[in-house]
DNA sequence: CTAGGGTTAG
C-alpha cells in the first residue's frame, strides 16, 4: 500500500491540493457508473401466469422471479411464489427453500424468514448466515448474536460469512467485548485475510470508538478494496480524526483502487470538520468528474460544507437545485449547518442572521408537508437558546411533545438547555425531572444552567447527585462545577473539586477550568496566587485568562500587576474589540498615554475600529433592533419618557452613575453634543416594557458587554416595573428580578 | 449467505 504522510494537517492540506488538481476520472481508472436499469417486476398473479399451471417446476424457474422479489423488496411477490412452490413440490429442494429465507430476510420480513428457517429439514450454514445478517439488517442485532449462539450449539461451523454478519451485529451493539470474541473466531477458522473480514472487523473497532484497533485491522487486510478504503477513511472521521481520514484519502489516490459516492462522502464529512473549503471545493468537483454529485448524500455533504464554510448562497443554491427530491436530510442538513454557523459566527450580526435565516427554513419545513424529525428539533431548540426566543422554543417544545419526539435524549438535553438559555431555569428543571432517561449531556446542561443562574449551591448538589447515580461527568460538566464554585467565591471547594477531576477521573483540565480558577481567585481579590496558579498550567494562558487578570486587577486598584497583565494581553493582539476597551479604560484612567495610543493603532491594525452597541428584542414573532441613543422607532419619544421617569425614580432609591470612560463610537459623538447616553439595552428593554403584558419578563440580547451603569440601573428598573429582565451579553447571562441579578454583579465591567 | 456514506444535544 501507498505510505501515509507524516507531516503536519496544514502542511498536508496544503500539499494535497496541487496533487487533487491533476485528479481526473481517467487518471484513476475509474469506469464511468452505469445507468441504473428499471426493474420490471410482475405482480404476484403475472408472476404465477409467468410459471403457468405446470406442476414440474424446477428451481431455476423460481429463482429470477425471486431475485426480483428482492430487488423490488416485495413480500408479496415472494409469498406467492413461496405457495406455488409448496405446491409444485419445488420446495423441498434444499437450495431454493434456502434461498426463499434469505428472500424473506432480505425484505425484511423476518418474521416469515423464521418461521420458514424453523420448518427447515436440513439448515444449512447459508440459511443459518441468512437469518443473522436478517437480523442484523432489520434493527434487531440482539436476535443475530443469539442465532449464532444457536448455530454453535447446534455444532455447525460459521464461515466467513457468517462471522462478517455477527461482526456487523456487534457494530450496531457497540459492544467491544462481544465483537473480540467474534474476532477470536475469525482467527480461530483462519479467515483473517479475507477482504471482506478486515473490513467488518475495521466497521467494528470503529463502532466501538477504538481507533487505533480499526486502522490496525485495515492495514492487516492483504487486498484493500474501495469498500477497505472507505470504511477506514470513515473510522477516522467518526472519531474525531479528520485529518488522518484525508491523509488516507490521499494515500488510496495513490492506489489503483478508486473512490466511489460512498467514499467521496465520507471525504466531504471530513472537510466539513477542518473547515477545508479549498480541499472540499477540489472533492466537489471530483464528484461532478466522477459523476457522483447526483448521489443524494453526495449532494448533502456538498451542500453542508458550503454551509459549514459560511457560504450560505452556494449552499442555497444547491438546496433549491435539489427541488422536489428535497428529503427531510437535507433540510436537517441546512438547519444544521446554520447553527453551526452561528457557534462560529465571528460576530453578533452574523450570529442572528443564520439563526432568523434557520428559523425561516424551519418554516418552509414545516409548511412542505415534511415532518420535522430529531435532528431537526434539536438543531431547532439550540437556534433558539442562542438566539434567546423563548415563544419560538416553546412552540417547537410543544411540536415535540405532538410527535412524541420529546422522549429522545438529544431533544431532552436540548430542551433543558433551551430554557436555561432563554433564563427559564424553573421550566429548564422542570424538563430535566421529566426526561425518561439522562445522560452525561443532561445532567452537564442543568449543572451548567444552575451555574449560569448564580445558583453554585443547586449545582453542585447536582454534580454530587450525578455522581450518586453512577454518570461519569466530562470535561465540561467540570466547567459547569468550577464556574458554581467561581460563581459564589468557593475557592476550597473549586480547589477540591480541581483536584478530584484530574486524580478521580483522569480528566486534563484545559484553558475553561484554569479561567474559572483565576476567575475565583481574582474574585477574592487574591490576585497574587492567580499568578502562582497560572505557573502550574501546562500551556500558555489565552486571552480570556489575561482579560480577567487585567479586569481584576482593575477592579481591586493593582495597578501594577494590571499592566503586567494587559502586556502580557497585548502581545496575544486578541480579536475581540472588547478586550481592547478594557485595556483603553485602563491605560486612560491611569494617564497613560503612551500606551492608549498604542492600543488604538492596534485596534487599528486589527481593524476592530468601530464599536457599535446593538440590542434586539422579539416581541409577538417581530425582531426589533436598537442601537444606542436610537431615535428611529416610532414610539421613542415614549420609550425615552419611560427611561427618563425610571431613572429619576432610581435616583430616589439611591442609583448613582459611575463616572465610568466611554469609548464607544457613540458615546463619544454624546459626549461631543453633552447628552446623555442610553445603551442600546436600555432601549430595548424600554421598548419591551410597553409592548408586553404587565408580569411577562423581557429578554434582551446585545452583542457587547452590558457596562456597571446600564447593570446598576436595570436592577432598580427590576424593583420599579416588578418586572423580570434577562439579558444575554457578549460573556454571560444576567436575569434580573427584584434589584438582584444571577451573576452576583461580577459580569458587568 | 458478506463489508462502506449524509443530519442531533452540554
Amino acid at each position: 500500500m501507498a505510505s501515509i504522510p507524516s507531516i503536519s494537517v496544514t502542511a498536508t492540506l496544503n500539499k494535497l491540493e496541487p496533487d487533487l488538481k491533476k485528479l481526473s476520472p481517467a487518471s484513476i481508472g475509474f469506469d464511468k457508473s452505469i445507468p441504473h436499469q428499471e426493474l420490471r417486476c410482475p405482480e404476484p398473479q403475472e408472476a404465477l401466469s409467468v410459471l403457468g399451471e405446470c406442476t414440474t417446476i424446477e428451481t431455476a424457474t423460481y429463482v429470477p422471479l425471486l431475485q426480483e422479489c428482492i430487488d423490488r423488496r416485495s413480500v408479496s411477490n415472494a409469498r406467492a411464489l413461496h405457495a406455488h412452490a409448496v405446491k409444485t413440490g419445488a420446495d423441498r429442494d434444499p437450495f431454493l427453500s434456502t434461498f426463499l429465507v434469505n428472500v424473506y430476510a432480505k425484505c425484511a420480513s423476518m418474521a416469515r424468514a423464521r418461521a420458514l428457517f424453523d420448518e427447515l429439514p436440513h439448515r444449512n450454514i447459508v440459511a443459518w448466515t441468512s437469518m443473522i445478517t436478517g437480523y442484523a439488517h432489520n434493527s434487531q442485532p440482539d436476535l443475530a448474536v443469539s442465532v449464532f449462539v444457536e448455530l454453535l450449539d447446534s455444532g455447525v461451523y460459521p464461515t466467513n460469512y457468517t462471522l462478517g454478519a455477527v461482526l456487523s451485529a456487534c457494530s450496531s451493539l457497540h459492544s467491544l467485548k462481544l465483537g473480540e470474541q467474534i474476532h477470536g473466531f475469525v482467527i480461530k477458522y483462519r479467515v483473517e485475510s479475507d477482504t471482506s473480514m478486515g473490513n467488518s472487523l475495521c466497521t467494528l473497532y470503529s463502532k466501538c470508538g477504538d481507533l487505533e484497533s480499526a486502522v490496525k485491522a485495515f492495514r492487516r487486510i492483504p487486498d484493500k478494496n474501495v469498500i477497505s478504503w472507505t470504511t477506514v477513511i470513515t473510522a477516522c472521521g467518526s472519531n474525531g480524526d479528520a485529518e488522518m481520514a484525508l491523509k488516507l484519502f490521499v494515500a488510496m489516490l495513490w492506489t489503483d483502487c478508486a473512490p466511489n459516492e460512498f467514499t467521496l462522502t465520507s471525504v466531504l464529512s471530513s472537510c466539513c470538520v477542518v473547515q477545508a473549503l479549498g480541499l472540499g471545493e477540489q472533492v466537489h468537483s471530483m464528484c461532478v468528474k466522477l459523476g457522483c454529485d447526483s448521489s443524494l448524500p453526495v449532494r448533502n455533504s456538498i451542500m453542508y460544507l458550503y454551509m459549514k464554510c459560511g457560504k450560505i448562497g452556494e449552499a442555497r443554491r444547491i438546496f433549491n437545485e435539489m427541488g422536489t427530491t428535497v428529503r427531510l436530510i437535507t433540510w436537517n442538513a441546512m438547519i444544521a449547518g446554520l447553527a453551526q454557523m452561528m457557534d462560529n459566527a465571528s460576530d453578533e450580526f452574523l450570529a442572528r442572521r443564520s439563526g432568523m435565516e434557520a428559523l425561516k427554513i424551519f418554516l418552509e419545513l414545516n409548511r412542505s408537508g415534511t415532518k420535522p424529525d430529531l435532528f431537526s428539533f434539536s438543531s431547532m431548540l439550540s437556534i433558539c437558546s442562542r438566539l434567546v426566543v423563548l415563544e419560538q422554543g416553546e412552540q417547537i417544545h410543544a411540536q415535540t411533545i405532538k410527535t412524541g419526539f420529546l422522549s429522545d435524549i438529544v431533544v431532552g438535553s436540548a430542551l433543558v438547555n433551551m430554557y436555561n438559555k432563554c433564563g427559564s431555569i424553573e421550566n429548564a428543571c422542570k424538563a430535566f425531572v421529566e426526561m425518561p432517561t439522562r445522560t452525561m449531556i443532561s445532567w452537564t446542561s442543568m449543572i451548567t444552567g444552575y451555574s449560569q443562574h448564580g445558583r453554585s449551591r443547586e449545582a453542585l448538589q447536582l454534580f454530587e447527585e450525578m455522581r450518586l447515580a453512577g454518570v461519569r461527568p466530562n470535561q465540561i460538566t467540570f466547567v459547569g462545577v468550577l464556574s458554581a464554585c467561581s460563581h459564589a467565591g468557593m475557592l476550597d471547594e473549586a480547589k477540591a473539586y480541581f483536584k478530584m477531576m484530574k486524580n478521580e477521573y483522569g480528566i486534563k483540565p484545559v484553558m475553561d477550568h484554569y479561567a474559572c480558577m483565576v476567575d475565583i481567585f481574582v474574585r477574592l481579590g487574591r490576585l497574587g496566587e492567580a499568578f502562582d496558579f497560572m505557573e502550574g498550567m501546562e500551556f500558555e494562558p489565552n486571552e480570556v485568562i489575561w482579560s480577567i487578570l487585567v479586569a481584576g486587577c482593575r477592579s481591586h486598584g493593582n495597578m501594577e500587576l494590571g499592566f503586567r497583565a494587559a502586556e502580557k494581553l497585548l502581545e496575544l493582539k486578541p480579536k475581540d474589540a472588547e478586550t481592547y476597551v478594557l485595556l483603553l479604560n485602563m491605560y486612560i484612567s491611569a494617564g497613560r498615554w503612551q500606551e492608549v495610543s498604542k492600543v488604538r493603532k492596534l485596534m487599528k491594525e486589527e481593524r476592530l475600529g468601530g464599536l457599535k452597541d446593538w440590542s434586539w428584542i422579539n416581541v409577538k414573532d417581530r425582531v426589533f433592533a436598537f442601537r444606542a441613543d436610537d431615535h428611529s422607532h416610532p414610539q421613542s419619544p415614549d420609550m425615552y419618557a419611560l427611561l427618563e421617569n425610571l431613572l429619576e425614580k432610581a435616583r430616589g432609591l439611591g442609583y448613582v452613575a459611575h463616572g465610568e470612560l466611554e469609548v464607544a463610537e457613540e458615546e463619544e459623538k454624546a459626549k461631543m453634543f453633552g447628552v446623555s447616553v442610553h445603551h442600546s439595552e436600555r432601549l430595548a428593554i424600554a421598548f419591551g416594557l410597553l409592548n408586553t403584558h404587565d408580569c411577562a419578563p423581557v429578554r434582551v440580547v446585545k452583542n457587547m458587554s452590558v457596562c456597571r451603569n446600564c447593570h446598576d440601573c436595570v436592577k432598580f428598573v427590576s424593583i420599579l416595573t416588578r418586572r423580570e429582565i434577562i439579558i444575554k451579553d457578549s460573556k454571560r447571562l444576567h436575569r434580573f428580578r427584584d434589584g438582584r441579578c444571577s451573576c452576583g454583579d461580577f459580569g458587568a465591567f
